[in-house]
DNA sequence: CCTTTTATAGTCGTCACGACTATAAAAGGG
DNA sequence: CCCTTTTATAGTCGTGACGACTATAAAAGG
């Protein structure tokens, strides 16, 4: 990368792809659009696009979200890059190196197209495969991430709603998991993490609908960062 | 991306740029060419290069990483993507998208010219900015994701000949962390950890010529996670 | 032979966490 | 209206990991 050559390297196509996720029903959920030409027509795929010639792949990501899920407001939502996919013949057509994002969702209205891509939907993500592309691989790169993110990151305060309990909170790692988690360990953990979660004041519970005791609502703190990690039960070949 | 108009994406340069990170003396060390050219002529900057019609990103960084350390074989190295930067502005010549990878040498011989590119020297971490380009900024992020999976990882001895001593593992997390660990402590954690290492059977002392009674040796062990981590100290600001 | 240096072994108290039991506050059914 | 069910919250107990520290072993140097 000494000097540039202007014939010396080969222009590609650059885009973003997205691993939106969200929890509905105590499921999880990721948003996908419906390919309608080849290849791959017919086809669940990742939303995505193209970045444009001013944009970098944060922005262009960030706009995609906001085109595909049809939201006004998209500034607060978490979104990450996972990491860029380059092999030379993932797209048949051209050559495409895609950079990966991972964003997360509170509540899960059904998108209505703002944009001009096809509809997208969301859908159960165990049900989600096999997509098009590499997208499988996305999609469990993003999931592999953010389920290790919950264990050291305040990260799962991005999946609730601006008030919760602790009760939806933990739903949250018990969906992402696909573990259960003991209630009042999991209580004593996240509030003995200083900001991790605030008490609402008047807080009684929500959805008076319920039918056990109500629940304490909370706001996200102001924390980032859970030490010690908060660490998912081991299954199998771990260490002492 | 449903459909893909010839002329409705702009065409990007895709290059690979690599933070080489390695010991010597017990101080960090980077892997750096000079820039003979403007922009930055005369500044340090981090090696890499164009991403090739027929290669992914990861196989474009190893010849690379060939290339610049002058190595014959670095199939067995660590060699990681850590992120892809796509500011607009970060070449002032062209639009230019760059994925970064982070690569971990065992030990440091200085390089030789293997291939056409300017000369590549090791420089001590500390001494490295101000570099060219964003590098300061990946060269940063690579330090942070080597510091921060040390510790939930046994990529520590990515860092180690493949024989090594206790206290050369545990200078790799002294060195990287810019801390000091208790070493009957360390040793404990490291041993009661099933895999991360394994004694060499006639494993006396490799320098016979160190001063005080001689450590046993031992090998990287099959092992890639540490479970519990071994957390670096915490400075501030953490939770209890 | 004694000191210094480094490696290795062991001890002790604290804290975090898993497993578990107990109590409180709501809804629903007889 | 009482009693069961359900969910939230409080507390207990034992184990294990880890930080801080002390002790012993094996080398080199004077």
């Amino acid at each position: 990368m000494q000097g540039y050559d202007k014939y010396a390297y080969e222009p590609f196509a650059v885009t973003v792809d997205l691993a939106v996720l969200t929890l509905r029903g105590g499921a999880l959920h990721v948003l996908l659009v419906e390919r309608g030409q080849e290849p791959y027509a017919g086809r669940w795929a990742l939303p995505g696009g193209f970045v444009l010639p001013d944009e970098s792949a944060e922005t262009a990501a960030r706009r995609e979200l906001a085109e595909e899920t049809g939201l006004e407001d998209v500034s607060g939502l978490h979104l990450e890059q996972l990491r860029t996919y380059s092999e030379p013949d993932r797209d048949p057509r051209m050559r495409v190196v895609s950079v990966a994002f991972a964003a997360l969702l509170p509540d899960a209205p059904e998108p209505h197209g703002g944009g001009d891509a096809a509809q997208a939907r969301w859908l159960p993500y165990d049900d989600a495969r096999p997509l098009a592309f590499d997208h499988d691989r996305i999609l469990a790169d993003a999931h592999e991430r953010v389920g290790a993110k919950l264990e050291y990151t305040c990260l799962a305060t991005a999946f609730c709603p601006p008030e919760f309990t602790l009760g939806e909170l933990q739903q949250v790692y018990e969906t992402v998991w696909g573990t259960g988690l003991d209630r009042p360990n999991f209580r004593r953990k996240v509030l003995a993490t200083p900001g991790f979660v605030e008490p609402v004041p008047g807080g009684a519970a929500r959805l008076t609908g319920g039918r056990g005791k109500p629940a304490a609502l909370y706001r996200a703190g102001p924390a980032t960062t859970l030490h010690p990690p908060l660490l998912r039960p081991p299954r199998e070949g771990r260490s002492a």
